[in-house]
DNA sequence: GCTATAATTTTGATAGGTCAAAATAAAAAA
DNA sequence: TTTTTTATTTTGACCTATCAAAATTATAGC
């Protein structure tokens, strides 16, 4: 049975893994993730390796194998369906939610999370919009824009926010920017850095591209 | 912060402590209990010494000072809240919610124990019939008679079962014998170390004395 | 092609928990 | 009271996860 640290490690690393498909992860990058020195990070990525669960390529990068991807996607699946059962069936707000569900996840079991899942009606996506990996290791692909690369004056949806960060969730929530709510993308000035959006009656935002392009968006 | 097993400790205190109270627990009865070696229990007794949890006569035994049994009831606290949230909420068997409630207690947060108790309507008893500590650290001393002391042929309420093991609970269970249930003692022999009950509707049940004490009951 | 810089790995230490086995102290038996 | 048994504590070792600092290797600049 994974320690949760080995767990942690291996979630970060899909999670990089996903923001640059097809590369190795730079040690110093997934030190830097996981609040740990890069040395601390080599010899659990060498402990890792020798688990069978990442190939190691020694001053080069890492990344999951098949073995170590099924597990990650299920330490993802956990962190997703408790985020979403916080929310609905224990009223958390789902700014807050990402912290408690990073410590639940280790402990919670395959009896209880499939519980946790029949209550909740087998849900696909998290609060944040982000997609739950099915039991076996599914995990759909969405093909999303953000908002610096949707079509203008279109009116969209929020379909996910792509950070964690307590704060700017509940920055966002406070301007009702929450998936499944509405907003057109207005103007992009490339060389202000930012974007104006259209949200519900009259109200428009200005939000830096940095901040915009972790919001992503489908047709309404 | 404690360690989840610094909680431990001190959550195997406080229920040893109970059963002989005013004594102190003997470094090998802890051990046992915490299924450590007896030097192990030494040297973290030692510890939590140090930290002020306990105190501790070396040769002699061990006790919960008055900020350690307030630590001990609020794990405790946690553990019968998620219990009973396994339970009512998500539907799992009461004989087998021990050893899930023994995970979880240590990775929930305040806040959502906070909404666990509110959403169980703030009840006072988990599925076991053991009285759930209040937020403040106060437990309800409760008078219950056992199977072995309570008077005969007249009809008692099953209020509290005080062994956790999956196999005798779902022994119990399968016999109706849970908490709420009633039943009658017709016959105590003691040469015979045995106790015949009268349950519901004909059906009689003899159990050994070991057993029947562990069933404690109230006038119905 | 060399050197300065940046990233990575190694090394030596530490902390928390644990065990096995040796040493010690207390209790029970003789 | 002396011996034997039992319980407790100590010692030395190990494992996981971590850090700081030294050593190594790549990368980029010149």
């Amino acid at each position: 049975m994974p320690s949760s640290t080995v767990e942690n490690y291996l979630k970060r690393l899909f999670i990089e893994q996903q923001k640059q498909p097809g590369q190795l992860v730079q040690m110093g990058h997934l030190a830097e993730a996981m609040k740990v020195t890069a040395g601390t990070a080599t010899s659990m990525i060498k402990a890792l390796a020798d688990s069978g669960l990442v190939d190691y390529e020694p001053r080069n990068g890492v990344k999951l194998n098949v073995q170590g991807e099924q597990l990650a996607l299920h330490v993802l699946r956990r962190h997703r369906l408790i985020e979403l059962f916080l929310v609905q069936i224990l009223g958390l707000d789902w700014a807050e939610v990402h912290p408690e569900a990073e410590q639940l996840e280790h402990a919670v079991s395959e009896k209880v999370l499939e519980r946790m899942d029949g209550l909740l009606g087998r849900p696909n996506f998290d609060p944040h919009g982000d997609p739950i990996p099915s039991a076996d290791g599914i995990i759909r692909k969405q093909q999303l824009a953000t908002l610096l690369n949707c079509p203008r004056g279109q009116l969209m949806k929020i379909a996910r926010i792509v950070d964690q960060d307590t704060d700017f969730l509940q920055f966002l929530d406070r301007h009702a920017l929450r998936p499944g709510a509405t907003l057109t993308l207005v103007h992009l000035d490339t060389l202000a850095d930012a974007v104006t959006l259209q949200l519900g009656g009259e109200r428009t935002l200005v939000l830096g591209t940095r901040a915009a392009s972790k919001i992503l968006v489908e047709p309404a």
